[in-house]
DNA sequence: TTAACAAATGAATATATGTTCATATGTTGG
DNA sequence: CCAACATATGAACATATATTCATTTGTTAA
């Protein structure tokens, strides 16, 4: 029960990071709040494999392009994700691998 | 840039899990959600290296016992945290260490 | 330049949820 | 049993934020 998780986790529960100070949890809560809200986490699953415009976006997730675009916003302000133009169309898609690894840790618990 | 995100999280980003379907996202959003407020990310710390009573935990997030009785149970539902009782006090602890796994997860990122 | 398409934006609204306040429940020692 | 302490709980309230609706901005092709 104690020690690790998983074999796949490694020695990560172990690591010895100093405990956050308030701002840091602060910073912590913002970053989860972002896989916390599951239109988002939709958004951020979509893109997951390659980029997608906001129009392919809209429809692998069922929401209106209104409300896609401003939890693009939002995601893009926690520099979760980034975008490019590419003529009419922008193109969305995950910043860094950091991304992937919170979304899998937390794919793992659920699944454990 | 692509590739791992930093050496501590070795291959996990290169998990190939299965994408999530709806209900999955569900559950997903629904656990980060739980790291998503300063106030719950707060207690989790709190109770990051020893179980605590209550009172304890209340005077270390600067909260009041309700609102922290409150939060517990939340997280207590949600089985991010287990309790036991003492005598007068329950004493509150994390369930296990996958949520150690994701708060340090979450630290690396900021901290990147 | 204009029409058609793609995406972003601001304001209003709806909803979810964190906190407070008052009170109830549970435990121990005298 | 009663007083003091520890924690939990329900309802009301406050606040944050996701979505909608209408509109604007930006791009391309004719």
């Amino acid at each position: 029960m104690s020690g690790n998780c998983c074999s796949k986790c490694g020695k990560i529960s172990q690591l010895k990071t100093k405990m956050p100070d308030e701002a840091q949890l602060y910073e912590l809560s913002d970053l989860f709040k972002m896989f916390g809200e599951s239109s988002r986490l939709k958004i951020l699953a979509a893109i997951f494999e390659k980029e997608l415009c906001v129009h392919e976006i809209t429809t692998t997730v069922a929401m209106t392009q209104s409300a896609v675009s401003h939890q693009l916003r939002v995601l893009k302000q926690a520099r979760l994700i980034k975008s490019r133009r590419d003529g009419k169309m922008i193109l969305y898609s995950l910043s860094d691998d950091h991304v992937k690894v919170i979304f899998n840790m937390g794919l793992l618990h659920i699944n454990e």
